[in-house]
DNA sequence: TGTATAATTAGATAATTAACTAATTAAATA
DNA sequence: TATTTAATTAGTTAATTATCTAATTATACA
């Protein structure tokens, strides 16, 4: 787990957006694209950005790329925060 | 509370070490500078950034400059992640 | 009051980021 | 097999970020 990759990724309301809409069901690069007023390679890049922090799964479903949640790495930085905030020992 | 600005001041390693040096005590402007191999406008800056995001509180004290959390926005910035984990509604 | 110390402001620069268009690759299907 | 659709790669650009040195401001104190 590295934290800049991770806090890098979720500093950007794009990213943010995308990953409550994963909360909700898995959706696949061109939905996002759809979504957001934005170039596809703009999603691309935003969504590269979320996989390099491993914050999102990414699977190829015939011509699709489908993104799912990584739950565990968001509920590891909720918890790193939370040694931040809280104070406990290292 | 602003997540972009917290999430980005929290991407940046110099000053998440500041932050874990300001949970075991408050800390001057020139200490940090003395701590981090950097120059001092760049200790300045980074501070500013910490304190734009509201996760430090500063406080001039003579010619000193005593820098403090914010764990009440810290615990915030947590929660936030929290739900964004847990799929709590808004 | 003049000098030293603490910190910031001003201004410059190199690196990174977020966006675009155009081109390419990969898969599905008429 | 040729065409359409989904997505990425390549390459460019404007804006932002992190750093520096030099100058300035504010306070303390001999």
């Amino acid at each position: 787990m590295n934290p800049t990759a991770i806090f890098k990724a979720l500093a950007d309301d794009t990213r943010r957006q995308m990953i409550e809409m994963l909360r909700e069901r898995n959706h696949s690069a061109g939905e996002f694209a759809a979504v957001f007023n934005m170039s596809k390679p703009s999603i691309t890049n935003h969504l590269n950005i979320l996989h390099g922090a491993n914050l999102v799964y990414r699977e190829k479903k015939g011509q699709y790329v489908i993104y799912s949640l990584n739950m565990t790495l968001l509920q590891e930085a909720m918890l790193w925060l939370q040694k931040m905030s809280k104070g406990e020992e290292k």
